[in-house]
DNA sequence: TCCACTCTTTGCGCTAGCGCAAAGACAGCA
DNA sequence: TGCTGTCTTTGCGCTAGCGCAAAGAGTGGA
């Protein structure tokens, strides 16, 4: 890594939540225990059931992580945007990946090995609370996700998902709001079929909340989904 | 707080793994931020969207963390035990408590105050990156259960929530296994009514799989659920 | 530009499991 | 011990949403 690459890669780390709030000394040091990695769109990062190896740190790009069942049925866990940490739970002794991560788009990253990572965080508090942090952001979110799938109809669902989507950090805040997800993808991330999310949507395209498109739905509305997410009043 | 207490307490904390690895100094200094609480039987540790401002580890008794939903539906998302920590999250800024923690038996605790335990965490690595594994073990679990309602069975479900039962550390290996749920905590648990729980025991109670009772379930053999869990013949 | 593959939509039949109601059983407290 | 409240069981009617099939639309690569 020539000196102008490390000092490039130095700023985007400053600004990634993971390492926030450590000393420039320390990210050269988190720095030079790093390898890039390049990952084609559609590769994959690692497969679920594999031995937990490597924490990936997205700079560029996104990803999905999922979770297959033995019936070959896939539950989306997690999407991934440039600045998220992929795979924290390496850090547990022994652990095999629980999700399959794999690029949607072409997709930079930096890795540390499993060891490495741990004594870095053990040497520095701040990079594993900050870790502790990003996972418990994570775990309320499924949390969430589990009652809201156990206790609330398909429809509810699907509009959170839109609403989780459009709440993403840089994502635009005025609408229209557009999402660049199929209907296989919302299916896989609310616990239902395709079939079913493409009911919803030409309901809702029909009574002009909406406009529907392969693989992209553009919503007119915030607060129409939020109304609809929470059951309230339209 | 006496000196012998603080030495059994010391003992205890020890074996807490939110402090495994720390020096008894630290632990000390760890102990000498704490505050004892005693919560009673069917009491609160705190309520779900309260300012969450204290982390607690239960050094005796049982608790439940639950989600409610604004129609009163009520969701188990986790058992809690001696030497568990509970609202590890407190270390998120300006959270609210996601879940409510009620004591399910008469509960003795430790607490500490967020900004307390935050410092202490970004002082000690190893307690961050303790505590890291621990929301980590509970975020995998998570995940699995959403994975599980997402796409199989009750019958499945029950039988894996049993599993997830016996398996805890603390409880034998032999058969029978008894399990001290009633229907609608294992409702609750798996994303169903207690009418269906009911009526998949009484099913499993006439092929001999268990014995049921009143708030108590027996296994009798435990390869028996792991294939219902599986989908494997029986 | 054309073709192949994938995504989306819609009709339709089906069922797993919900939820109400009623009856019986059981545990805890006075 | 008796009573009350809660838990468990079971019957039954109902439906949200599954899943198959077919047709149409759209995108990407040669």
């Amino acid at each position: 890594m020539s000196h102008d690459l490390d000092q490039s890669v130095l700023n985007t780390l400053s600004q990634v939540s993971l390492f926030e709030g450590l000393t420039p000394h320390q990210l050269q040091i988190i720095l030079q225990a790093a390898h890039h990695r390049h990952i084609p769109r559609h590769g994959y990062f690692f497969h679920q059931g594999e031995e937990a190896t490597h924490l990936y740190v997205l700079l560029q790009g996104k990803a999905r992580l999922t979770q297959i069942t033995p019936e070959g049925q896939q539950v989306i866990i997690h999407l991934l945007g440039p600045g998220d940490p992929v795979a924290i739970i390496v850090v547990l002794s022994h652990a095999k990946y629980p999700v399959t991560a794999r690029a949607h788009t072409h997709c930079d990253a930096l890795s540390w090995e499993r060891d490495s990572i741990t004594r870095l965080m053990e040497q520095y508090g701040r990079l594993s609370l900050n870790g502790l942090k990003m996972v418990s952001e994570r775990f309320l979110e499924m949390q969430d996700r589990y009652r809201e799938l156990a206790t609330e109809r398909v429809e509810r669902r699907i509009a959170r998902a839109l609403l989780r989507q459009i709440n993403k950090p840089g994502n635009g805040r005025a609408a229209p709001h557009k999402i660049t997800l199929s209907r296989q993808d919302l299916a896989e991330m609310t616990g239902t079929t395709l079939y079913t999310v493409s009911r919803t949507c030409s309901s809702w395209e029909q009574q002009g909340l909406i406009t529907a498109g392969r693989g992209r739905i553009t919503i007119c509305n915030y607060t129409d989904f939020l109304n609809i997410a929470e059951d309230l009043p339209r």
